[in-house]
DNA sequence: AACCCGGGGAT
DNA sequence: ATCCCAGGGTT
């Protein structure tokens, strides 16, 4: 237990550091739930820079919760397009809507009633309920994780069921419950730019005294995680099928990575295989009724696409064919200068790049 | 508890 | 290459 004392010094210190060193940013300006409520969604697994433009896209697009609920997903989909994680989108979108025909457009205000929506977890309902009430819910994000491991020299694991719980006991003993709202801002904000994962400034910082990793010289070794990501190797081979001025396009429909996003017809291979390969195949031949009516116009377009947990090894052929030629009618006939407004993969994305298509 | 879900920046 | 990022959902 942590004596009074302590804890008024470190809440003390920590938003005297946040207020001279916090950034200027958007979210941090509001108390509108539906604005804190998109900003820590697009903020999940994301950094600030990179998530910033795309909020205030959002906000400018979708100004209240009505107009987000009132979208198409693919309108949704197209706006986060390059994000990631776009299950964050889809949820969005689905929640919008509960919000609307649920809660008659009014964003709900308990924290059992936020966690129950679609897309977030404890996180971002404490998120929510302290930015937007100042109610007392600690967060507990990457930042916190870092921060509170190396001030108390915790070795516990923090991707461990048992690990997140005893940081966030500890997290909610030290909330400040009457600045809930600007706490939590100075504590993640800390970490972000104090207390950095790789190589923090350590003899200028606020906590070097009481840093109890530091005392050690442990800050390099917290905060501990057990599990190493695996990364699972794929092979596409995306078929880019032109009929005059049109071409096909599928929706990934399926639980795996890019769902509902659009792609071109797809033919994936537990290897990399060549396109005199790929054409005795029996995935190939279901699409085409006659292979004699195929004209391959140049060789693939190679690339590599990395994801956290995927390699993917894709290879575009440009076909060229008649609509009467492909024998299954799963995919989209669209014309080609309009794949534009499909929302795509960033994979996608740089195919219709190299191409000059966009 | 284990696994899945993106993309980008820093090192 | 590896790690991390204002995490959450599914199995």
């Amino acid at each position: 237990m942590l004596s009074d004392n302590l804890l008024n010094t470190f809440r003390r210190s920590l938003l005297n550091w946040y207020d001279s060193n916090k950034r200027d940013l958007p979210w941090r300006e509001t108390q509108d739930a539906y604005k804190i409520w998109l900003s820590e969604i697009i903020l999940q697994q994301t950094r600030v820079n990179q998530g910033l433009a795309y909020y205030n896209r959002f906000i400018q697009q979708f100004p209240n919760v009505q107009h987000l609920a009132n979208s198409h997903e693919e309108e949704v989909l197209k706006l986060w397009q390059g994000l990631g994680y776009y299950s964050r989108a889809r949820n969005i979108h689905a929640t919008a809507k509960t919000i609307v025909s649920e809660y008659n457009g009014i964003f709900p205000t308990d924290y059992e009633e936020i966690i129950r929506l679609k897309g977030i977890g404890d996180y971002t309902a404490a998120a929510i309920c302290s930015f937007s009430q100042n109610k007392p819910y600690a967060v507990v994000d990457g930042n916190v994780f870092r921060v509170l491991a190396r001030i108390f020299n915790i070795d516990t694991a923090i991707d461990t069921t048992s690990g997140k719980k005893e940081f966030k006991i500890l997290a909610q003993s030290l909330l400040d419950k009457n600045k809930a709202a600007v706490y939590n801002q100075a504590i993640m904000e800390f970490g972000a730019l104090q207390c950095v994962p790789n190589n923090p400034d350590c003899e200028n910082c606020i906590f070097n005294y009481s840093c109890s990793a530091f005392a050690e010289n442990k800050v390099q070794y917290l905060p501990v995680k057990s599990k190493k990501t695996k990364v699972r190797e794929r092979f596409f081979n995306y078929l880019v099928i032109l009929d005059g001025s049109y071409c096909f396009i599928q929706k990934r429909t399926e639980n795996d990575v890019w769902k509902n996003l659009y792609e071109f017809p797809l033919i994936e291979t537990t290897q990399k295989i060549d396109f005199s390969e790929l054409v005795l195949t029996d995935s190939f031949r279901a699409i085409f009724k006659n292979a004699g009516d195929i004209e391959l116009l140049h060789n693939g377009f190679y690339t590599k696409h990395i994801l956290s947990h995927q390699k993917i090894h894709a290879v575009f052929y440009t076909l060229k064919t008649f609509s009467t030629n492909i024998s299954i009618n799963r995919y989209e006939k669209t014309f080609f200068n309009k794949l534009a407004n499909y929302p795509v993969s960033r994979l996608i994305e740089i195919y219709l790049e190299s191409q000059k298509i966009i």
